[in-house]
DNA sequence: AATGGTAATGAAAATCATTTTCATTAAGGA
DNA sequence: TCCTTAATGAAAATGATTTTCATTACCATT
């Protein structure tokens, strides 16, 4: 979906938005970024090849890519917001490691069969009984990395 | 252990640090408070009793409840941090439900067993594939709350 | 292909949570 | 009680994000 212009284009009107230059760009970056990405830092890769797309729009283009559930958001502790391409398919559906004193993130993909029969079952009674529609979660474990650990905390 | 204030001081004071007033109300606030409060919050529950403890204090101190690991930091979505104690016992471990909409959220204790059990398989693998010490974990499940869902998205 | 209504954009200014600075205060060990 | 120094409070600074507003450019319609 994401890797063609034409389904890209049709993926914005289907929701009621246009599709424009900054949001074709900036989903590329995000399609083609593995890592977790601030406004800021798709910006600075814009900036470079176009550059009149303004930090302003990334953020506006952040917030609608957010509400539309193409990407997800995340605060890994350092003051910025960080984004990810929600990708189709199991392949791709991860979790989080993140050092509390470096802030680093380390991605996980395991146990993931299991994990998605025990969210299943969460979700089942959770949004019955509080009458909640639930569409994502997120599981992220905290503590010290292997650099902050040797360094002594 | 946050009860008394015996307790509390000498639990400043195992870790270096000196037990002040500014910290005995707020980490008070917080035993006290079932919700999840944000610095401004704890700031104007305290201000009437202590006018003398200022925005600035409540902000260091949570910074440092939160390295002491007595409390949790938490970003709902809203643009503020917010923070729960982390209490003794497995009677409060508990996890979050927000609504991306309205930001509401939802605290629930279902199925901790289970989780418990899955948690404890998942951080034994992690903790050694990455040398990854880790101290807690968060699960998060975002989606519409009844109001918001009736209201339409 | 040209047009027009309107959503989207960019630059600058504003906002708001959080952090820093620095002079003053007060823990708590000696 | 004294003294060292960590902790505090007020004000200023910072930095991420949002708002404003005049301009641009999608794209449905002609």
């Amino acid at each position: 979906m994401y890797g063609r212009r034409q389904e890209r284009a049709q993926f914005f009107r289907h929701h009621g938005f246009r599709c424009t230059l900054p949001r074709e760009v900036i989903l590329d970056i995000l399609y083609k970024t593995k890592s977790h990405l601030s406004a800021e830092d798709i910006y600075f890769k814009v900036h470079p090849i176009y550059p009149q797309i303004g930090l302003t729009t990334v953020y506006r283009t952040l917030d609608l890519l957010n509400k539309m559930e193409l990407i997800s958001r995340f605060d890994f502790g350092d003051g910025k917001a960080r984004y990810e391409l929600i990708k189709e398919g199991d392949t791709s559906h991860h979790h989080h490691l993140v050092c509390r004193k470096c802030n680093r993130v380390i991605d996980y993909t395991d146990f993931m069969k299991e994990e998605t029969r025990f969210i299943k079952k969460i979700e089942e009674v959770l949004s019955k009984k509080h009458n909640f529609e639930i569409d994502s979660h997120k599981i992220h474990f905290q503590g010290l990395c292997s650099k902050c650990k040797s360094e002594g905390r």
